[in-house]
DNA sequence: CCGACGGTTTGACATATATCAATTGATTTG
DNA sequence: CAAATCAATTGATATATGTCAAACCGTCGG
């Protein structure tokens, strides 16, 4: 592994803090891989042999069931996923591809727990790291029971927004069918959706949006920190 | 507190590696209510001052936005609420309020985040903790997306069921509007789901269901443990 | 026992969302 | 460049779910 990227990997929050020698440890036992796009890395109900870190590239979270497949979230670079799952040593909830040609580090689920249990600032790190999780998903979820698809859409678009820089006009930063799934709901009816907010002054040009009228939009889209602020 | 309820909590998953100083450290700073039915425990966005306990009764967790309010879980004794606003002294993401008279623990958040710090055994139970709500979470929302209200209920039942004990009849434990709000649909809506069940052999008188068929409900419930098992 | 109350059920209807089929538009590939 | 491919869109339609109003029904208190 480059030098360049066991720094960043060893700047993540999850791993800032720990002790030099565990570090270097965990490294030793972790591989690094080239992946091309639509590569499945894991599959739901496998055991979870390792952790996975997403160096570049993305990496897509999906589900499936009777048939039907939702995309449950998107991973970028530089994080971590699966955490859960290597510290429960439980079989994995979700399956995870690449969404294009991607970088991934792979540290075994064994390593983890053995160094988890050994030193303390880590174990924190994991604590903080998990409990961000949980909150995230509690948010998703809220957003899910409480809003209808039109109001999620909405919030989507000013989050995106925002993680944009701010400015009135900004890109997706994914296909729309993927957009729809992770959205909950079909690509049909996302592009209905988008449709259904032209009156909130909202332009879709292919994968460029622009928010003509933010204030229109957002007394529409009511955002809450509670649901839609990913910090907190 | 008397002496059975404070080895009941001691023998929490979360406390009970933990060292005995630093367990009465935490019981000392910590008080104990009685609550009648139908009171607000906590509401959302409030700073997370303790961690609750539920000694006896149960606790409604359900969030709202925009005049909507939805259940997110029940909590039911023994076992804590709101573990990952407490570590991260962050604000709750939803509001708590009693279902029934109900006894409840509370431990001031910074004496949990105080304790975490110094004791290695207890940091290792709130990862394993917020690692299993996190899957908990998870699992909500497969289910959520990836089934309809008919397929949601069906599994619901087979659930309770082996909750239950396994036997072809049952009681519902809580009622019904709630299991709808849990379920996320209407109340009108659960009504006819339970119609819509009949011919797979679902009987409901009041709060009593029993299963007639067993394998015609699980054909068509279709229950997978990356979903519906709430252990792993 | 009666009546009030609140949860539940039912029916009629409205809305939201999914499905299917066809078309468009952009991108890739030979 | 043209054909092929795949995502995105559109329209027509079906299904799922929500809403509203009324009826039903068990429980509780007078």
């Amino acid at each position: 592994m480059p030098d360049s990227e066991y720094r960043d990997i060893r700047k993540l929050d999850l791993f800032a803090q720990m002790a030099d020698d565990n570090f270097t440890s965990l490294m030793r036992g972790a591989y690094v891989q080239n992946f091309p796009a639509q590569i499945e890395l894991i599959t739901e109900g496998e055991p979870s042999d390792f952790l996975h870190i997403v160096i570049s590239g993305s990496v897509d979270l999906f589900s499936t069931w009777n048939g039907r497949e939702t995309s449950m979230a998107t991973v970028r670079p530089i994080s971590t996923f699966i955490l859960a799952a290597t510290i429960k040593d439980a079989p994995y909830l979700m399956s995870a591809r690449t969404l294009e040609k991607s970088r991934i580090a792979l540290i075994p689920s064994q390593d983890v727990r053995a160094i988890f249990g050994a030193d303390s600032n880590f174990a924190r790190a994991i604590v903080t790291e998990l409990a961000q999780c949980y909150r995230s998903v509690i948010k998703a979820q809220k957003d899910l029971k409480l809003r209808t698809s039109l109001e999620r859409l909405a919030n989507y678009l000013l989050r995106q927004q925002r993680h944009a820089g701010g400015g009135a006009a900004f890109e997706l930063d994914f296909e729309k069918r993927r957009l729809a799934s992770v959205l909950g709901m079909t690509p049909e009816n996302l592009s209905r959706a988008f449709k259904g907010l032209q009156p909130y002054g909202v332009t879709v040009t292919g994968t460029r949006i622009s928010i003509d009228n933010q204030a229109d939009l957002e007394r529409f889209a009511k955002p809450n920190p509670l649901i839609d602020d990913f910090s907190t």
